[in-house]
RNA sequence: GGAGAGAUGGCAGAGUGGUCGAAUGCGGCGGUCUCGAAAACCGUUGUCCCGCAAUCGCGGGACCGGGGGUUCGAAUCCCCCUCUCUCCGCCA
């Protein structure tokens, strides 16, 4: 949610930036400003009047003491229009504040400066790959037809149990899911991170604080019986930590890391590309978030790539890091990387990583704020977070990348969490 | 699930209709003292909104779990909701 005053202080340049998103956001904002005047104009009619009542009421107070009855009669009655012209300028005040927020949250984020504009993948820009793209032979089995060679990751089962999409992990795949989260926790607390393990279902607070809610409610699993909704990422709970916090300048940034299943209805988007582990309604996936001080926020976005970066060179896997164009980023951020590696027999990069800063977008809905050393005045933080990272892909470019006649090797960074280093 | 008790500032904890945004203690911040520190003493100490100054600031309004109500006036009285604790039941 942006702020109201930048709203009010840079109206042009709010819509200028919101063309690289490819929103158009001059007739939102007029809105929102006749709303604001209107707002501010009953507000401070109302405050004048309910200042003159509290005055009377205390001098009706001082009368009753010193036994004044008439006097403090005929001061009552002063109050009696008062009140009604108090009650029906504020009944006014409601509809408007409503108003206003429900138009105020229909307006994105800003991209960065950074930010292309464009409309999808195709305007994306490739920033950096690294690891070597491996060569195997054309006899080479996608991962939906390995997991099934080794019986280590069970579809079949997984719709007997819930429904498509939620894979059963049996024997060594299970073994190699427990060493790839292990191993991501461990590298996380390496570099810093407090490792944090949330509940995973939340209430409604908590999905309009991240931007989940209103509007994705159709993307998440709703326990209707209690109005829980199951996260779809790990992103949820741990933001909303520091949902109505305020927050030392001292201590920031704040760095967690989290391994949470993750819950995606996907509703809509199945279609060519999405089958064995490459789109799922259940998954695991650890993040990491960040809550910075605004002046050094774009310095953790970069720490965080550079974390996310290492995990996939230390897997060998081929990658490359693609910023994001204003089109094909989500509605909450201002920059956003993806990561993605190669998957050698689907001959694919896939998305492994999002790693984002909202600024202070997410942190407004949060209220999320923090205040420097012997400042009086509170600031909104910056918020960021990142997968490191996102398993089943990850999970699905090893066992393509690594098979060989003998079985598929286990990368060795992993070999001391899964105890082998052959799946076969 | 049944019965009872409760929710107050960073924490503990007073306050049951009128200068209460809220006593007191602890903590925090600033100072005195000290070579320095501790102790002691003094001072200070929330958030949001509106208006004016447009930097420090000044004035007004709101906030004592959340929402409604009674009243000239509510932390205090009434209603609803949420949550917490204790006991019983159940249970990993």
């Amino acid at each position: 949610m942006l702020t109201i005053n930048l709203i009010r202080e840079k109206k042009d340049f709010i819509i200028e930036r919101l063309k690289v998103k490819n929103f158009e956001a001059e007739e939102i904002i007029s809105k929102i400003l006749l709303l604001d005047s209107s707002r501010r104009e009953i507000q401070t009619k109302t405050d004048m009047m309910q200042g003159e009542l509290n005055r009377i009421s205390k001098e009706i107070g001082t009368l009753m003491k010193e036994g004044k009855e008439t006097e403090a009669k005929a001061a009552k009655e002063r109050t009696y229009k008062l009140k009604e012209d108090i009650k029906s300028l504020s009944d006014k005040l409601i509809p408007v504040e409503n108003d206003l927020r429900n138009e105020i949250i229909q307006l994105p984020n800003l991209p960065h400066e950074s930010v292309n504009p464009g409309h999808g993948a195709d305007d994306n820009v490739k920033v950096r790959e690294g690891g070597k793209i491996p060569l195997i032979p054309d006899t080479a089995l996608p991962h939906w037809d390995l997991i099934k060679k080794y019986d280590i990751i069970d579809f079949e089962m997984g719709i007997k149990l819930t429904g498509a999409g939620f894979p059963v992990y049996k024997g060594k795949g299970a073994k190699l899911e427990r060493a790839l989260i292990s191993f991501f926790l461990d590298e996380g607390e390496k570099a810093g991170y407090t490792e944090v393990l949330p509940p995973i279902m939340v209430n409604e607070d908590s999905g309009f604080g991240t931007g989940q809610l209103p509007d994705k409610e159709g993307q998440m699993y709703h326990a209707t019986l209690d109005n829980f909704y199951l996260i779809p990422t790990a992103e949820v709970p741990v933001t909303n930590i520091y949902r109505d916090v305020i927050l030392n300048g001292d201590d920031l940034p704040v760095k967690n890391i989290a391994y949470t299943p993750c819950f995606r209805r996907e509703a809509g988007s199945w279609g060519a590309h999405v089958r064995g582990l490459n789109r799922l309604h259940q998954f695991d996936k650890v993040e990491i978030v960040r809550i910075a001080h605004p002046d050094h926020s774009y310095e953790s976005l970069d720490e965080m790539v550079s974390h996310v970066e290492g995990l996939v060179k230390k897997l060998a896997l081929p990658y490359r890091i693609m910023r994001l164009c204003g089109g094909d980023m989500s509605f909450t951020s201002s920059l956003t990387y993806d990561f993605e590696v190669w998957s050698a027999a689907q001959k694919r990069w896939l998305e492994v990583s999002s790693v984002s800063n909202f600024e202070a977008f997410q942190a407004n809905r949060l209220k999320c704020r923090f205040k420097d050393k012997g400042d009086k005045q509170t600031r909104l933080a910056h918020t960021l977070n990142g997968s490191a990272l996102a398993l089943p892909r990850i999970v699905a470019a090893i066992l393509e990348n690594n098979q060989t006649e003998s079985g598929i090797k286990v990368p060795d960074v992993l070999v001391p969490y899964t105890g082998f280093v052959l799946i076969n």
